[in-house]
DNA sequence: GTAACTGCAAAATATTTGCATCCTT
DNA sequence: AAGGATGCAAATATTTTGCAGTTAC
């Protein structure tokens, strides 16, 4: 695992330092993405609140993760797929919010939607939030 | 005009006051969603800063406007149509936002979402944001 | 060794709260 | 008149910036 935190941030052009390391670990070790709040936690003490901002800008900046707008305003983080270079996606984001854990998923590659426009309206980029119970929860709470 | 943002204020059991006709005037002068920025910029300098949150959480709780998170972090307020109640809405939303004149659109009941969740997943709620070019836009860019 | 990263301090910005005053009903 | 809304001041919270010391390559 260590390897292939020092891989995806060495194909990035980007140096090696602990608190990349960690920061990308909490990601890969996480079902589902994270808010600014929940790496400062689970980062424990040990790094400065301005590294996050600054590690989250730099990972936004080439792609590693992707921010998540909520209804509450609170922005998470989840990584990309592999084919998310240079912060730009490709043209759709699926991502669900589970009501229950209050983890977010992104299903990007599991589902594609299906929006049609009004005349006149020309789509670059779709992004989906739903809202809803997952499936770890959905089986846990149903016996 | 006057007369139809007090019957909104009435109808929501809300007193009517200057800040809160002005505000409401923005939203109904304004097709797309504004930030509490622009809120501020369009409503001069006649109302405190903490009078434009406090309205816009009490639009809000009653279901008068709506949030709208962006990608870009900043969060947009828009109206909601009559049958939104009680800070609930329907199931769905359907908002367009241009990359031209950076206005947000509600097409919530021009079109419907088909979203395939993965087995186990169960949807409550479904927000889409499209980002693209806006019926205005296009026309004026296109001859 | 050099360029880049980090931590600390501080600034800038955004949001919330308390309270006295004013306005709506 | 009474309850609610507003403005002001101030407290909190969030995010950004500058700079000196440290680390990665």
């Amino acid at each position: 695992m260590a390897l292939e935190i020092k891989d995806i941030l060495k194909k990035n052009k980007l140096s090696v330092t602990g608190s990349r390391e960690k920061i990308l670990s909490l990601f890969l070790n996480h079902e589902g993405a994270l808010s600014h709040g929940d790496i400062e936690k689970k980062a424990g003490e040990k790094f400065d609140r301005v590294t996050v901002y600054r590690t989250l800008q730099t990972f936004l900046e080439k792609g590693i993760i992707h921010a998540i707008p909520t209804a509450d305003n609170s922005i998470r983080y989840a990584l990309c797929k592999d084919d998310c270079t240079e912060g730009h996606h490709h043209d759709h984001h699926i991502h669900f919010l589970c009501m229950h854990c209050h983890n977010t998923y992104c299903l990007d590659d599991i589902v594609t939607p299906e929006i049609k426009l009004p005349d006149g309206y020309v789509a670059d980029q779709i992004d989906v939030l739903v809202e809803g119970v997952c499936k770890n929860c959905k089986a846990s709470v149903t016996k």
